[in-house]
DNA sequence: AACCGCCATGGAAACGGTTACATAGATGTC
DNA sequence: GACATCTATGTAACCGTTTCCATGGCGGTT
């Protein structure tokens, strides 16, 4: 490969005129410009992005560490990343680490000296630990973590406010006793969800203790929990489901139980993936804007990369908001009204 | 941030020790290695990344440039690619062009000097400006593009034995008058989809013009494709659409129209989406194993990279694999076997 | 004509590592 | 005891850029 050695030779300038010339900087003579420029078509010359890292400290790349890279979620979430990060001419180094706390510790380090910032999503870790391992000297953003145990700048979704959102639609619509189905115990998504639908279910309702129903987050999980609620005979109006899927497999059981959906019982899920809306019925759900969660991370590590020194660290939560489908009764003015303003979705 | 400069001066040794020993080279006392060891520690040292491959001709990390990263097909994609990354220890510096050709070079040109090898999905475009986009220098593997028109190694789906082997299914299964839902023009999986079906029909019905309906791959086009049929009374007994979106509006439409799917109309897909299971009846579709074109892509190129100067080029073409469901009819004996066997899929 | 800026250019020092080569001391062999 | 061999270490070159600083030529001012 030619360098810009080659390139200088060849146009008969010294290394740093040829730099100069080919990066378009000022004080550089018209002729000398072109010969250059010349020179360099001729060679084929391509500059050595990782030379020009070193020497100019900046490496136009973000690292974006992940739990996994699996699935419709991280799809949406580097769909996401990557069209601010594009439009910024960014490139992103990924990883992934499979689960492991280790394996982001080592991830990250191995991306010293060749990111300018930061996108992690850490796995379950208390947040001391977590901050341990955050680069030092580079801005970082900490995706889908509670902003509040940070002590650096991240983004999360409302898990929360969702599940209590979603919660309070169904009591609008008339139900009252509502099941939950949770997700894995030690899921932070999913602890968030059922304290949400809990706070809810004590506050509107007055029940204090309702049906929990284990999962984890599997269509079988959905299919077991809805074994269970006919089997037992359990006095249930509706089910809400931590996630999409299990709310899909309770749909499949209580068609194939003849259980008639919503009319003897409304199914709700969270999430919003495209299957959603395909079943029978289509589900009634939380959308999360995953890609806007990418999208605002990036966002946010570009910011601090501009205003560079002023490291304030901010905090965005993104709010859910309510698809109302078939799968609920479609009853009540309110409830429709709000439908159709939460279904355009957001954008960034 | 420490240097090695730093962590050599802290332990009283050159910088050249200090190297050998954080690396694990011989020729260094087990007295001198702790004495760095303690040293980098100490001063939290972590290597720059950026320095040593500039240094070491090695980076460690696999460029990977991709027409779009959007939806399942790509999430499929980077999952195979990830898995044998990760398990060589590389990094992948991931790039999208947004379609255009321009921009792949330019993403590939970006790349120049921080990557030890290349993967490379081209949008459309002719073989001879993609292998002048191509590095020079590096291993480079082409993904998902016709492999005889390359002078380089790449991996590919062969479209066309499994539109073929899909027809074939389906004339076994008793049906004759089958019309095909065909993907876009420009798109190459389209056009070699759609020469698999009409060569298969051909050969094996004595059908020359077989209905071929105009599609785009989306849900609408699928349910257009479908209305167009009930309009126009046609003589069809089954429809191949030439990926399952399609194949998924044209259900929709299907039912809603009354038509009993499969007893008066088949229809099958191509791509085995999840949704293809969920859709009501489960759609019989060809499975593509996207994430195994991605892991045996990496492989290739660290492949090459082992057993390097040896540039001897290879191409790999995978067979899809047909799932049958019900939207086509169960009958003959044969037929069920093939499923059987077929159903488990395959595992790089 | 002497002086002062200005500006295009070249030399050389970074950036943070790896590694070929030289060296000095220890060990082994005859 | 002289010589060859081996081993741990240090010196310095190098990877391909960018950029600071010095330099020299040039035009404009007095």
């Amino acid at each position: 490969m030619a360098t810009i050695r080659d390139v200088a030779k060849a146009a008969g300038v010294s290394i740093a005129s040829a730099s100069r010339a080919l990066n378009g900087h000022g004080n550089v003579t018209q002729e000398t410009r072109n010969r250059v420029e010349a020179a360099a078509r001729q060679l084929r010359y391509i500059p050595h992005s990782g030379a020009r890292s070193l020497s100019s400290q900046r490496s136009n790349a973000i690292g974006v560490v992940l739990p996994d890279v699996y699935g419709e979620f991280f799809s949406e979430l580097v769909h996401g990343i990557d069209r601010v990060a594009n439009q910024a001419g960014m490139q992103l180094l990924l990883s992934s680490m499979h689960g492991s706390a280790q394996g982001m510790a080592t991830a990250i380090r191995a991306m010293h000296g060749r990111i300018d910032g930061l996108l992690v999503m850490p796995p379950d870790m208390d947040a001391e630990h977590l901050s341990a391992c955050l680069p030092a000297g580079i801005p970082a953003i900490v995706m889908n973590y509670p902003v509040e145990q940070l002590d650096v700048s991240g983004v999360a979704i409302d898990n929360y406010a969702g599940a209590y959102a979603m919660t309070e639609f169904m009591v609008a619509q008339g139900y009252r006793r509502i099941a939950h189905i949770a997700g894995p115990r030690d899921n932070r998504d999913a602890q968030q969800r059922l304290a949400g639908f809990s706070n809810a279910m004590a506050k509107l309702t007055g029940e204090r203790s309702p049906i929990v129903l284990p999962g984890d987050f599997s269509e079988e999980a959905g299919a077991e929990a809805a074994r269970v609620l006919i089997a037992g005979r359990l006095p249930v109006d509706a089910v809400f489901a931590a996630n999409d899927m299990m709310a899909v497999g309770c749909l499949s059981m209580l068609r194939e139980a003849g259980v008639s959906v919503p009319d003897q019982m409304a199914v709700t899920g969270f999430d919003d993936i495209p299957l959603a809306r395909h079943v029978g019925p289509p589900l009634t759900t939380m959308q999360v804007h995953i890609a806007d969660m990418g999208a605002t991370a990036m966002a946010m590590v570009l910011q601090h990369l501009r205003g560079d020194g002023a490291t304030e660290l901010s905090k965005v939560v993104l709010q859910p908001s309510l698809i109302q489908r078939q799968s609920t009764a479609t009853a009540g003015p309110k409830a429709a009204a709000k439908s159709r303003v939460q279904n355009q979705g957001s954008e960034i």
